[in-house]
DNA sequence: ATATTAAATTGACTATAGTCATTTTTGATG
DNA sequence: CATCAAAAATGACTATAGTCAATTTAATAT
């Protein structure tokens, strides 16, 4: 057992960093924050945010994971008791895309970069692939999980953002990309309509 | 009626650019090449470049766009004769999905940018949007044509092709893209899968 | 031909990303 | 506490993107 160490003289520099991002990108604008800006904020030399971070947006990827993460336990535990596996997908598929526009840093990487999905498969793949699993399982999904589902999946979730983003159609955007998602996942085009356009229920705020 | 002018001196700038960038491009990679190399190749000042694109990428676009057009007459040309609009949909994205990986500069392009959509949509999405109309107007496509379904089968292509690019999973991503699409579209789970494999008639060499 | 105007082009300049040899800190050991 | 090696941090440096006031070229009118 070795002795608790008071010492907090310097917090690392990676999460002082983190922090710091965050908080200037949110103010300002992801665009507008230099690394510049980032290290001085921290109190660190210009050298170490490349110590930790392959480029500016790579700052973003650990924050945009955290949200992630929290965004599906908060979705696991609404949808915990639905029987209904597509009725799963369906809530949570609409609450992703209402959660991404709300955060405009998370807004911005999906918008920029279109989603490195290696990255963020960590958190909205894994309980999005386990929903789909079950659904699967219990025969309530025509298509078989096949490699490509996902990156499938993500890209036209992304396609259906983007192209929300840049043309201001507002509509029911959300609720027909979710859709659409269930009839890949092979319900039947009326109840996948039906489904898709059920009242969402709420979310519960942190 | 004005006497043709002969005065062919200096093409312009513009189409030296494009020309010479791609030829660098394709012979040094993308990354590799900077827009000095570019300007100087062409024999033109560096702030040049930025009159006529407004960044490196952009220069990007307008190739990409040809070749979009050419590939698309092709496949118009390929397709004209067949009666169902689901195999000339999946035929059609398959060949798309495999140009798209044989050109290294289309490559790089959807892949760095997540294909910024409005661009491409000219070249690919209307004879798509095309196809897939004729397909709805016929009752073959069950899904009736809304706003965001090209955004999202552009998406979704985009996130196979990425997925396929980092993981080096060769297998049979086209087909299953190909599978995946006509889903939404409205056609049976094994009817499409049937379709989507079948053997892909050869594209005429240009 | 000359003057006049508009359009195209230029390249020196600025700002920022990203690198890397050097220095500082840490913490283990005698 | 002094020594040392490994790890972390630094900031001067390089390379490149993108800007813009000044200049050149082209087109038209007189």
């Amino acid at each position: 057992m070795s002795s608790p160490r008071v010492q907090r003289k310097k917090q690392k520099a990676y999460s002082r960093i983190l922090i710091v991002a965050e908080q200037l990108m949110r103010k300002r604008g992801v665009e507008e924050v230099t690394v510049q800006d980032i290290t001085q904020a921290a109190d660190v030399g210009h050298g170490t945010f490349y110590l930790h971070f392959k480029s500016k947006m790579d700052v973003l990827i650990p924050i945009a994971e955290e949200h992630a993460q929290t965004l599906t336990a908060l979705l696991d535990d609404l949808t915990r008791d639905i029987e209904d596996p597509a009725e799963v997908v369906a809530i949570s598929i609409r609450h992703l895309l209402y959660a991404i526009e709300k955060d405009p840093l998370w807004s911005w990487f999906l918008f920029q970069s279109g989603w490195p999905s290696e990255q963020l498969r960590k958190g909205v793949g894994d309980s999005g692939r386990r929903d789909i699993a079950r659904g699967m399982k219990e025969g309530r999904f025509i298509t078989h999980l096949q490699e490509n589902l996902e990156p499938f999946l993500l890209g036209a979730i992304s396609g259906v953002f983007r192209n929300r983003m840049t043309s201001n159609t507002e509509e029911n955007t959300i609720e027909e990309c979710a859709y659409y998602i269930l009839l890949v996942l092979g319900i039947d085009s009326h109840e996948a309509a039906e489904i898709a356009n059920r009242p969402l229920p709420a979310l519960p705020t942190i």
